[in-house]
DNA sequence: TACGCGTGGGT
DNA sequence: TACCCAAGCGT
């Protein structure tokens, strides 16, 4: 019974022997800096060790105090984080650091209403900075701390619900050692990092393996229990590689993202959603794309411009359409138009954004899955159109509507040199570096 | 409550 | 390969 006192004594203590000898040597366990610990705890949400390192050196050098990083333009922080993903964080961690400068004079407080009150510091952050930085005994329950409980006291419950959590947080404060909560809250998670893992936990070389109920059941494999993620959904989005003309010659043009949302605030290549479940939640799309699907399905010939597809997300999403079945009951890449369809569209909608453009070719494809969503990009060069033909007063409140919709109205044009000063996601990264390597090339011959 | 919110490594 | 994930938070 996991309540008895005396295994719970039995694991703090094997615990914290085990920590003492076999702690990693991390750069955010050289000090006891509450900063050092919150920014640590914040880049470390769903981010592997690592992959955080040489992020957080960085960050430090670059943001060396609480009132610096207050201070910072907001864009210098989101390129300090560019390439670690879930933006908010960076934009949370400075919205609180501006909270601290001016409600407690840039020192982390360390009570826990004032902990918890900071921007992006939920129940787990608020427990780490309080125990790891004050030694206050104060639960942080993460995935690993979840699954090295649900192990040890066989907890079965679902440990993606709240509850779960919850109980797990009061279960970790009987279970503080006096005076050692930092390496405490430390040594559980540590625990669930290097020997009780999510695959093939070391159980042989487990500190507390004798008193473990989940290995005396045979169970540490199967917990602990968690409700399965959605796949992605599929999107198809069209994005224009836009060449600049005379003053603007050799460079190119991005934008910059809405302040909310996906990626909120970061630079991009203007592009496009061409996604067929979304068009055909209208009657108009969906009639709209059972014409183009019907050219590729006709001829036995499914276009397939990018590789892998989650054909099972896709035919849930097509049975709630109301295309005729023989048009939807084709794969994915269906949704991706014909070349020909895809110039057409590429240019009426980006002229819609405010960006007119005349496509010349295309460039290549780039997909890039995110947690929820799964990028399939198609790329072409266009060359920027100083006065499309089309231009007109209805093309002007379009672009006024996509303005009030939330579309940025940012632009800048850009050479390689001016990679480094915008914070860009992770896929247009990889399409500016192509595309600005192969321009050097050709222009150095 | 459930979902929106990135990325790269492991198997 | 195609998943599965890894030190969560905001809404």
């Amino acid at each position: 019974m996991h309540t008895e006192r005396n295994h719970d004594r039995y694991f703090s203590s094997e615990l914290l022997d085990w920590y003492d000898v076999n702690k990693r040597d991390l750069p955010w366990r050289r000090s006891r800096d509450p900063y050092h610990i919150w920014v640590s705890e914040i880049m470390l949400q769903q981010t592997r060790v690592d992959t955080v390192i040489p992020y957080f050196h960085r960050f430090i050098e670059r943001f060396p105090t609480i009132e610096a990083l207050a201070d910072a333009p907001e864009d210098d922080v989101l390129k300090c984080w560019e390439g670690l993903g879930y933006y908010s964080r960076a934009r949370n961690l400075q919205s609180a650091a501006r909270q601290i400068t001016e409600q407690y004079g840039g020192v982390m407080p360390s009570g826990k209403e004032e902990v918890a009150g900071l921007k992006g510091v939920g129940p787990y952050t608020a427990g780490a900075i309080r125990s790891i930085a004050f030694n206050i005994p104060a639960a942080a329950v993460d995935g690993n701390v979840m699954r090295v409980l649900s192990r040890y006291f066989l907890i079965e419950d679902d440990i993606m619900k709240i509850k779960t959590r919850t109980r797990m947080e009061e279960l970790v404060l009987t279970l503080v050692p006096e005076g050692r909560a930092s390496d405490f809250t430390q040594a559980l998670m540590e625990l669930g990092a290097l020997i009780c893992t999510p695959k093939s936990p070391k159980c042989l070389v487990c500190p507390v393996m004798e008193h473990c109920a989940g290995r005396l059941e045979g169970k540490e494999e199967s917990l602990p229990v968690k409700t399965k993620a959605k796949p992605p959904r599929p999107e198809h989005r069209l994005a224009a590689i836009v060449e600049g003309t005379g003053v603007h010659e050799g460079k190119i043009l991005i934008r910059k993202r809405p302040a909310s949302g996906l990626l909120a605030g970061m630079w991009e290549l203007p592009h496009i959603e061409v996604t067929s479940g979304a068009s055909a939640v209208s009657t108009k799309g969906a009639t709209e794309q059972s014409g183009l699907s019907a050219v590729s399905t006709k001829g036995g010939t499914v276009a397939s411009d990018t590789a892998s597809v989650h054909s099972k997300a896709v035919a849930e999403r097509s049975e709630v359409t109301t295309v005729p079945s023989e048009t939807v009951m084709v794969p994915s890449n269906v949704a991706v138009p014909s070349e020909k369809a895809a110039v057409i569209r590429l240019t009426d909608g980006l002229l819609a954004e405010g960006v007119p453009v005349r496509p010349i070719g295309h460039y290549m494809d780039a997909e890039h899955t995110f947690s929820h969503i799964q990028w399939k990009m198609s790329v072409y060069r266009c060359v920027w159109q100083e006065e499309p033909e089309s231009l007109s007063g209805l093309q002007a409140a379009e672009s006024a509507a996509a303005y009030e919709a939330g579309e940025t109205n940012d632009f800048r044009w850009i050479d390689a040199g001016d990679m480094e000063r915008y914070a860009f996601p992770n896929v247009f990264i990889r399409i500016l570096s192509s595309y600005f390597s192969k321009m050097d090339g050709a222009g150095s011959r």
